[in-house]
RNA sequence: GGGGGCGUAGCUCAGUGGAUAGAGCAACGGUCUUCUAAACCGUUGGUCGCGAGUUCGAUUCUCGCCGCCCCUACCA
């Protein structure tokens, strides 16, 4: 509802601005500081000032007294030095929100079908701390790009091929003198995890390469060799772990919450011969060229920016260009990544075949790509998020670029890098772990994590404790009640406090872990946010059944008009938390419609109340918030506990 | 060297070209025979890194400086 009031005083100031002053000026409608100010403020008098030579103030003044009334809104007022306040109609806006009618679509909403890919782990290792940021913040994004209407697939890309799944081979072979089938049977262990198992393996194999480079070239080299081309017992070594590590990683995921609609590997993409077509574009188009001099002599480049005078000037200089397809006629990951990102667009002119992974519990179906099996309509989007951290950032530009230089300047544009800073260790975190640190990297704001080194919190211990620690407390306040039933509630308070934790960051900020802010429950977190969620179902649960107020007078109580009114922006800030690709936005809105629902309930006393209007208003007024806030809460992955 | 990011309360973080810069945590002091205190109320706490410029107005935009982080591989 929020947003259709809004958009209907836009377009009246707008309409009344053209005809009164022959101005169009941008029309920017802000939220006021304080509510006495009202319920929106616009600020174009400022911008027109200059235009017509006039003090804000009077202009402002001038719109207040002179624009036609507007459905809904109550009073305008001129204020502060040319703001314009607009107050809505308090009872026509609820009566509007009790006829249930739809406010308007979110204008962030794109056409067309939209891929999300994010989780992306390399299948050698379990999933710690960072991945889970990613996933959170992917499958967050899809929650709400699915809750505006958006026709979304959420792809989870497998390098189950690549440096990663080959050094954790080659610590099989050369350091556990395991084989493929040795692998199998540790697989069938119930008292082993495999994706903790490589996980002290990766650092050890690391190690052993960091001793010896030469023997980490010979070695890494052979296995991937392998690998790549599916030869005899250490490519299915390879293809036997990065398996049984995908459904470790699926597993934990799910934990929290999060699913996907296919896995593309990079197996198929090399099977499926994605890199010779999009290889073949490249050259037709003259994307890459061959270099025959200097020291990428021998290799297929691509000029690191190919706009401006000064960059043509610079294309000399092999440091700004990026190698495409080695001396030794390998290509690299970004190539791959080209003909995978022109395959999401559906330019490739090839597909992949699919074969169904798993069957989730909702019956959804878990696609994974095949060189044979069966076809689908995967990929073909209009636009494509790639949920990767910023370090990637100037990989995913060459990819870009890539689309730009075949001339697929839409695609390119619609190529968006969702992109958010890493997870790392804070000094006390490591501490924590038991991480002995150097003097140096005691000094720093915060340490690396570092699969290689297997320096990291593992995404099953966090999920674990946080269980352990959110069942402890259901224990003590419904110790009556079953073992299931405390496990599942301690479940959704986990998943909550996590999620929470991992989205209320912004994406440019570097989280620094740590386990005292992980792992609570009390203030800014999630278990807050469900917790008053739980409180308005209590109530409502008690009351019974209740027929709509009759009255909406008790508005005039500014506290119970503005929870009303912030309540009813759940819809608006999706689409804020759209326009700015930031879960956080939402996040912090969930956070502050529960701060005032928790203010409401201690001021608000409402099955005592005796005035049986204002007791019928003030019940639907929770139930509003409610459902609200469970909606806010439902985009963000997080479950509202039948109790707390 | 080049490119990008960050610097806001003791700590962790929001925020905006404008109306008195916010939240959580921590600290201190109050609220439970209750619609469950995972909550609420109050107090303490800020030259928005430093300097200049643009502007009627800058914490926000521009430039310079200082500090920290990331990227700049024929690794992914």
């Amino acid at each position: 509802m929020f947003l259709s009031y809004q958009s209907r005083v836009r377009d009246a100031v707008r309409a009344f601005l053209k005809t009164e002053y022959s101005a169009e000026p941008r029309i920017v409608v802000e939220q006021p500081p304080r509510p006495e100010f009202g319920d929106l403020a616009l600020t174009f008098a400022f911008e027109l000032a200059k235009t017509l030579r006039r003090p804000p103030r009077k202009i402002a003044e001038e719109v207040a007294a002179k624009l036609p009334p507007v459905p809904g809104v109550a009073k305008l007022e001129a204020a502060g030095a040319g703001y314009l306040n607009v107050f809505f109609h308090r009872s026509a806006y609820a009566a509007d929100l009790l006829s249930g009618s739809s406010d308007s679509t979110p204008d962030a909403v794109p056409a067309g079908k939209i891929i999300v890919e994010h989780t992306n782990i390399n299948p050698n290792k379990a999933a710690h701390i960072g991945h889970l940021r990613n996933a959170a913040l992917g499958d967050t994004f899809v929650r709400i790009l699915r809750g505006v209407g958006s026709r979304v697939e959420v792809q989870n890309y497998i390098d189950n091929t690549g440096v990663q799944v080959g050094d954790v081979v080659v610590g099989f072979e050369h350091l556990e003198h395991k084989n493929a089938a040795d692998v199998e049977a540790l697989i069938t262990d119930h008292n082993v995890r495999l994706d903790y198992y490589c996980w002290d393996l990766y650092a050890r194999v690391s190690k052993y390469f960091d001793e010896d480079k030469a023997r980490a070239a010979d070695l890494r080299g052979a296995a991937l060799q392998k690998i790549e081309h599916g030869e005899g017992d250490t490519a299915r070594l390879g293809e036997v772990v990065a398996r049984a590590i995908v459904r470790a990683h699926l597993k934990t995921m799910a934990r929290i919450g999060v699913e996907y609609d296919l896995l593309p590997r990079e197996s198929e993409i090399l099977h499926l011969k994605f890199w010779e077509q999009a290889f073949q574009q490249l050259k037709e188009r003259g994307a890459i060229y061959f270099e025959t001099e200097g020291k990428n002599k021998g290799c297929w480049v691509m000029r690191a920016d190919s706009s401006g005078a000064e960059a043509a000037e610079s294309a000399d200089d092999a440091d700004a260009n990026k190698v495409i397809v080695r001396s030794n006629g390998t290509v690299t990951y970004v190539g791959k990544d080209i003909a995978y990102q022109l395959w999401k667009f559906g330019l490739l002119g090839r597909s992949f075949r699919y074969t169904p992974f798993q069957t989730y519990p909702d019956g959804r179906v878990l696609w994974m790509s095949a060189t044979e099996g069966e076809s689908h309509d995967f990929g073909g989007a209009a636009r494509v998020y790639n949920v990767i951290d910023s370090r990637q950032s100037y990989l995913q530009n060459i990819v870009v670029m890539g689309l730009r230089a075949l001339g697929y300047n839409e695609q390119a544009a619609n190529s968006v890098h969702f992109s958010y800073e890493v997870v790392a260790l804070s000094p006390r975190c490591c501490k924590d772990l038991g991480i002995e640190l150097s003097e140096d990297d005691a000094k720093r704001p915060y340490i690396e994590v570092s699969g290689r080194k297997g320096l990291g919190v593992k995404a099953d211990d966090l999920i674990d404790t946080l269980n352990e620690r959110a069942l402890a407390e259901v224990v003590s306040r419904h110790a009556d009640r079953d073992p299931e039933f405390q496990r599942k509630i301690a479940r959704q308070i986990a998943t909550s406090a996590l999620r929470f934790f991992l989205l209320k960051f912004t994406r440019n900020t570097v989280i620094a872990f740590d386990f005292a802010e992980a792992l609570s429950f009390d203030g800014e977190t999630g278990p807050y946010c469900q917790y008053a969620a739980v409180r308005a179902a209590n109530i409502l649960r008690k009351a019974g059944e209740s027929a709509a107020p009759s009255s909406t007078e008790a508005l005039a109580d500014n506290e119970l008009w503005q929870l009303l009114v912030l309540a009813s922006q759940t819809l608006a800030t999706a689409n804020q938390a759209l326009q700015s690709s930031e879960p956080a936005v939402l996040a912090k809105y969930a956070f502050e419609l529960a701060q005032k629902f928790n203010t409401f309930y201690h001021h608000h006393h409402i099955l005592s109340e005796e005035d049986p209007a204002k007791r019928a208003f003030l019940l639907w007024l929770a139930g509003y918030v409610r459902q609200q806030l469970a909606q806010a809460l439902d985009w963000l992955g997080i479950e509202v506990p039948e109790a707390m």
